[in-house]
DNA sequence: CAGTATCCGACAAGATACTG
DNA sequence: CAGTATCTTGTCGGATACTG
């Protein structure tokens, strides 16, 4: 159980993990990519609904957080891939609980 | 490990998941909430960095999502008791996870 | 293929002042 | 105490067109 026992550094622990993960895409890019490494164009369509603009943006945002590397081949035409890192596979575990609550949420809001 | 095996229910189940805690704030609230009941002064102070008309609007959209419940008491004076509901209380792994990689984070990216 | 540039509307969010 | 009203700024996010 968890408790804040008055004290804000729990609370601030989990503000600082959000400032890093927040918003509509990001999880979703690194579930995507926890299935492996993925090229732009392939995140585009995997992820559902997001914009080139959008997915262009968090990944550099997600690179900066480390939690992706990306890498650009060689040749034409060019290609650039997408590898989630080790610290962004730490979040697998709160990916796991997330879709595990995702299914309790949807029989619990929506019915069914 | 979570894969996707080319079919997009997973990610799909997160994403529903998302729209229900996705922001700033939602988390950071029921996070307050888990260690008790709390009165919306209350969590204005505990909530590090929101202001009343952000807490006023999340504490709406949380109890849209039954992940919270609000009372307010007869006399003067009002006081608004908040309380996690136990769909609510689901999250508490989410949240546990999120704490810990949290912790993680922090000595990956900001060397403490 | 992998993005960027531009334009636009909607909403998040803070500051301040105010009400029952 | 528990919010709401108003105003302003910034960012989100979609649409479309475009480039190396």
């Amino acid at each position: 159980m968890l408790t804040t026992g008055g004290c804000p550094r729990n609370i601030l622990t989990i503000k600082d993990a959000l400032e890093a993960i927040e918003g509509r895409w990001r999880l979703l890019i690194l579930f995507a990519l926890s299935g492996g490494s993925r090229r732009f164009g392939e995140l585009s369509r995997e992820v559902p609904g997001i914009t080139d603009k959008m997915l262009s943006k968090e990944l550099k945002n997600l690179e900066a957080h480390r939690l992706i590397t990306r890498e650009v081949t060689a040749g034409f035409p060019q290609a650039a891939i997408y590898t989630i890192t080790d610290h962004g596979r730490s979040l697998e575990r709160v990916m796991i609980e997330l879709h595990y609550w995702g299914l309790l949420h949807r029989q619990e809001v929506m019915g069914r």
